[in-house]
DNA sequence: GATGGTCGCAACATTTGTTGTTACAACGTG
DNA sequence: CACGTTGTAACAACAAATGTTGCGACCATC
């Protein structure tokens, strides 16, 4: 499984955008987001447009220019941010069009497909059970 | 995330050798298999290895060999063809370690770590409701 | 014991997707 | 206008899955 940090990154901006606004700034910068997790601005930036795009933070351009969140951390929920953030389905099927001329070659894909969307509803389900507030609180638990 | 086909290829083939072997076969071929997979034999023989290491199935060599069942189809779950296939976990953390000077970056590996467990134990659960019997009562069922 | 078909496995090529980097235009505050 | 930041494209680097080739190991059959 191509290991996949695009939702872990995404929590930790909106965290690190929700706590800096808290210490009373207007907006967080892609540099300084980019530096609490160690990688490239533009990372960042691009995946933070994704979820501009999905009406999650907002940007501001110019000097004095960054990110600020859109909602409430607490109506946030990391269902939000995986389904602004991850494109395809969990699971995939094969490559290259299974043998139709036989019958296992033609039943597995219907037969896995409706499999595969059952289980995709309950990570749904389960991602949606947490906020990014939850999220947030158990950084802020961490034991020193 | 990265497109995975692996498990829908294991359940392929694993749904063909029994389907082969109630027709009267003792042992299917990975020649045989890929090609209603429409793969290479040896993807084949690496999966069905991987199946054969956790006890799924049996291959036999020399001439006539082949693979067969090691248990029946109702007793092996999406679960166990997962685990057998499937090496890391669902989420990834950061690539680099994040900033373990910041609150946030010193907190969120073990926030998101606890909570991705919980959301994979329940993916976990939902695949040990499917059995393979079922994947190939679906495959017979698919619509001609 | 020779033959021939199949697995086991290593090595490498190909493909796909993610992440990192550089560069620069667009923007808007001061 | 000047400056700092976003927006985005283009490309490089990296990683993982998949495909391919080659060949030794094995063993039923003759």
């Amino acid at each position: 499984m191509s290991a996949n940090s695009r939702l872990t990154i995404a929590a930790h901006a909106l965290a690190w955008i929700s706590l800096y606004q808290r210490q009373g700034h207007a907006v967080a910068t892609s540099e300084q987001i980019a530096t609490s997790a160690n990688t490239n601005p533009v990372v960042i930036r691009r995946l933070l447009g994704e979820l501009r795009r999905a009406g999650l933070v907002e940007s501001r351009r110019g000097v004095g220019a960054g990110w600020s969140l859109a909602r409430e951390l607490e109506s946030i929920t990391l269902l939000d941010v995986y389904e602004a953030v991850e494109p395809g389905p969990l699971f995939a099927m094969h490559r290259a069009t299974p043998d139709q001329g036989c019958v296992v070659g033609y039943g597995i894909q219907p037969a896995m497909q409706g499999i595969y969307e059952g289980i995709e509803e309950t990570l749904r389900r389960e991602l949606a059970r947490v906020t990014l507030e939850d999220v947030l609180r158990d950084i802020l638990a961490a034991p020193r």
